[in-house]
DNA sequence: TGGCCAATGCTACACTATAACAAAGTTCCC
DNA sequence: GGGAACTTTGTTATAGTGTAGCATTGGCCA
């Protein structure tokens, strides 16, 4: 599964490292604000995932880290991102067993994702509206809701056109 | 993962043989008129996914195949599961890596799924209102869905009660 | 009767994820 | 500063999910 450098953005061209460095400041402080760890180890995760605005296999941020770090095992993986979850930093795109990085990291919350399949590109959208539209098909039905997983996968702009 | 016969249903108790023969009727009638076979093996593995109101794993599937098929091994069991879905007998719920009859068998489609985490009784709702407004959040980003994956987990109305 | 196609058999393997226990590092209290 | 409690990471092994690739069978029909 090669990701190469280019290509990496839902919509057009951007200056990605600036991406990233948002997202690890943001971590950083949120860390900070919360008393909890942003360890190297976990950090370097979370800039792995960043790498690219497509969803990112866990074995593949285990071949990237070991690079740097040569006794990164499955569990040590697993265990960064279940961290960068819970705090979340990133999201779980379940349809594809991979992981993205959250463009509104902060509160945990379910988010809305647009996966091209042909470049791979997802994007996160927010949308209350519909967020709200979904609780109320939930409690119509009776049902307490507690995590949403909406994934639609298709073809993005850049890829139709 | 013992998914004992008790406690089939999404909402109460009813007859569920009902409900298994229902779709197995269905689905020998479109099949019938899709010049597709419904063989032996496709109805066993259907009439297995339907058992319950829960999603069954694929390894479920093939441990219940087994005892009347000795030969049964994964490909058999994903070839079977793959060619339900493609005629939209049954749904793959892609957060738990589990299949469910569906209960609007026809055409394919993608269904919303109501996922308790205490009893795993998942229910397939039909909300034509919120799937249209999940179209319009694709179409608002220049996107061209094409599958839809919407999973609630939570806790159910028995549950609850 | 031979060629084609769909379905199944079968072996092996790839990919995804976790259990369980050991070791090292951090915090905080006295 | 010593040490208990806790968090994080190391390490080995294994569980769970899914597919590749080729062989075999059986029906259809030219």
């Amino acid at each position: 599964m090669a990701r190469g450098a280019a290509q990496q953005t839902a919509h057009h061209t951007h200056n990605h490292k600036a991406c990233i460095e948002d997202a690890l400041t943001t971590a950083r402080d949120l860390c900070a604000e919360r008393g909890v760890q942003l360890t190297p180890l976990r950090e370097k995760v979370l800039q792995i995932v960043w790498k690219s605005h497509k969803p990112v296999g866990a074995y593949d941020v285990l071949d990237e880290l070991a690079r740097s770090h040569k006794s990164a095992r499955p569990p040590t993986v697993y265990r960064a991102l279940d961290f960068l979850m819970a705090e979340g930093f990133i999201h779980k795109i379940e349809s594809l067993n991979a992981y993205l990085g959250c463009v509104e990291a902060g509160a945990p919350h379910s988010g809305l994702f647009l996966i091209c399949r042909k470049c791979g590109a997802t994007e996160e959208i927010a949308d209350p509206k519909l967020e709200a539209a979904l609780d109320q098909a939930s409690k119509r039905a009776g049902f307490q809701a507690e995590r949403r997983v909406v994934e639609i996968s298709g073809i993005c702009a850049q890829c139709a056109a």
